[in-house]
This record gives C-alpha cells, sequence and structure tokens, in this order.
DNA sequence: CGTCTTTGACCTGCGC
DNA sequence: GCGCAGGTCAAAGACG
C-alpha cells in the first residue's frame, strides 16, 4: 500500500509574507502607523491566526470522529440483521453486538473478492448491561492452515483454555480462553474459525489486560507496542509544512496484510486510535514546534507579530 | 506430580 | 413459565 498523504497544508497563503526588512528594519520616522498599514497588519494577524487554528481544528476534527466511530460501533448500532442464521434473533444482546463486529472486514472482503488476511483487526467498545461500565471488544481475523484445528491465535500473551462449544450459526467450535498470566486479569477470549471461509480464525478479546504484555517490550501503550513508531510525520516543502500519515510505517500487521497483497483497511482504526493517544499528541506538539521554529516564514511571521504587539519604540 | 486440555453438565439470559 | 442457546464450571484424562 501506497503512503497515504494528509496533506495538512498549514503553509501562508500565496502572497507571501512581507519580507523581514518590510517589518523589522522600519525606518526611525515611520513610527506613526497609517491607517491602511494597520489595517493591512490586522488581516494579517487574523490570517496568521486563522492559519495557526486550521490544523488543531483538523487534529480535533480527526481525534473528535475517531472517538465517535468507536462509541457508534459499539453502543449505540442497532445490530444488522444476520441473513446466515434465521434464527440468530434469539441471541443475547452482547452476542448479537458482537456479531456485529464479528469480522466486518473480512466480510467485506469476501464481498469484494479479496482474501482475508493475517491480523485483520476491529475494535470496539460494547455497553456492559445495566451499568455505564464499557467493555473493551477486540477482534482479530488470522488465516491459518486450514488443517490446523488447534484454536490457537498467537498474540504474547498466556491463555487458558476452560471450555469449548459449538455454536449455532457456525459448524466449527468455538473455544474459550481466559488470561493464564496473571489470575486477576479479566481479558477473555473466544477463537472460532470464520463460517464463511474455514481458514480464518477469528479470535474475539473481551476487555483489557491489567498486565503489560508477558512478550513485549512493556514500555509502550499497547496499541504503540504493537505497530512500532508512530505513523506520522511532518515535513516542510515549498507549499508550507505538511502531515504526513504513512500507512506504510504500521508495523506487523499492515505488513502482514502487505505481504499478502491486501488491503489492510481496519487498520486505519489502529492508527486512528493512535492519533487520539496522549503519546502521539506530544510528539505531534513536539514536532510541529520543532518545524515551525525551524520554518524562516513562520519565525518571521512571529516576529511581526511580536513587534506589533510591543510599544512602539 | 503438577499443569493443561477436554468435555459433559450446569447456569444464565433472552425470546416467545 | 418454558425452551433455547451461549457461557462457565469442574471432574477426568493426557502430557511432560
Amino acid at each position: 500500500m501506497d503512503a497515504v498523504c494528509l496533506d495538512l497544508c498549514v503553509g501562508l497563503p500565496p502572497s507571501p509574507p512581507p519580507p523581514r526588512h518590510e517589518l523589522l528594519d522600519r525606518p526611525a520616522d515611520s513610527k506613526a502607523m497609517t491607517n491602511e498599514e494597520a489595517k493591512i497588519l490586522q488581516a494579517k494577524v487574523t490570517q496568521v491566526s486563522e492559519e495557526n487554528r486550521r490544523p488543531t481544528e483538523m487534529i480535533a476534527h480527526l481525534y473528535g470522529r475517531d472517538v465517535a466511530r468507536l462509541g457508534v460501533e459499539g453502543s449505540a448500532s442497532p445490530p444488522p440483521p444476520r441473513p446466515a442464521s434465521p434464527l440468530a434473533g434469539k441471541k443475547r444482546g452482547r452476542e448479537s453486538m458482537e456479531a456485529a463486529n464479528s469480522c466486518d472486514a473480512n466480510s467485506n472482503r469476501h464481498k469484494s473478492g479479496a482474501t482475508a488476511a493475517d491480523g485483520d483487526y476491529a475494535e470496539s467498545l460494547a455497553t456492559d448491561e445495566g451499568s455505564c461500565r464499557r467493555i473493551k471488544v477486540t477482534r482479530v481475523c488470522r488465516r491459518i492452515d486450514p488443517s490446523d484445528t488447534s484454536l490457537v491465535v498467537k498474540d504474547g500473551y498466556q491463555w487458558r483454555k476452560y471450555g469449548q462449544k459449538v455454536t449455532r450459526d457456525n459448524p466449527s467450535p468455538r473455544a474459550y480462553f481466559r488470561c493464564a498470566f496473571a489470575p486477576s486479569c479479566p481479558v477473555k477470549k473466544k477463537v472460532q474459525r470464520s463460517a464463511e471461509d474455514s481458514s480464518v480464525l477469528v479470535a474475539t478479546y473481551e476487555g483489557e489486560h491489567n498486565h503489560p504484555s508477558p512478550s513485549r517490550a512493556g514500555e509502550l501503550p499497547p496499541a504503540a507496542a504493537q505497530n512500532g513508531p508512530l505513523p506520522c510525520s511532518i515535513s516542510i516543502n515549498s507549499s508550507g509544512p505538511t502531515i504526513t500519515l504513512d500507512l506504510t510505517k504500521n508495523g506487523g500487521t499492515v505488513q502482514a496484510a502487505e505481504a499478502e497483497g491486501t488491503a489492510a483497511a481496519p487498520d486505519l482504526k489502529v492508527m486512528c486510535r493512535e492519533v487520539a493517544s496522549p503519546e502521539f499528541r506530544s510528539a505531534l506538539v513536539a514536532q510541529m514546534a520543532s518545524a515551525l521554529t525551524s520554518d524562516p516564514k513562520f519565525t518571521d511571521a512571529l516576529a511581526a507579530a511580536i513587534l506589533r504587539k510591543l510599544p512602539d519604540y
């Protein structure tokens, strides 16, 4: 997949800012600013403020949309009908919710003729019935050898199997796992072959681990640890600073999908979650500050704005 | 012998 | 209230 470049152009408008000497090398006898000059500078102040506000709004928009989407998916949207199982209406709400999330990307791929990829990923927040507590529900699809009947999805954690059941809507059994690394860990995992493609294992995780992964470095948050460096960079070109979200730098999940030549659209959710994470935001602020302070246009405009705020000398 | 897996029984919630 | 289906428990067996 090619890098997706969100050209959040925060550059200055086509009309270049006044040269530095116009602002800093003002003749001593021109202390008194004409009304026309004042209007022009006022307009520029407004313009610069607008330019500074734009990236903030775009980031906030991206962040807010991601959060809203996760909330709608998990708790608000009614589950879609399941034509494959006419009796599925008897299922409980929680199960129906999971079915709504169940490998949407997987089914979409089947519709579009593509094959399932390793590490397909979907996540939602499920509302626990009778309370406002939210349970994180994550679904991962992995392609396995069809002859492999182990129902094991390696994810770095230790799991203890406590049950297995054959469900109505799927001839293959569903295995139930608990996290075996920490006795108090509330996370459960259900693993079942996809009803549509028996070579695809669908693992559903409920809850969040209250301990670091035993097989990963514990410093990074799960998403970051799973996907490596933040998939974002800021560059400055002739048209101004550009924020680039590089979907190719998303760690193993996307790479696994790429290895099979398939799209990894669900990983956009992972990336959006990272964009919303404090680590990403602080890194983004640092990079933006670095980019802005190294931009002579920005420093010129900033110096001009500061000068205008200072009393005449 | 300790740990893990298997599997039938039981529990629980939902729809009718 | 009953039946159904998913989820969980726990005893028994397998394995290192």
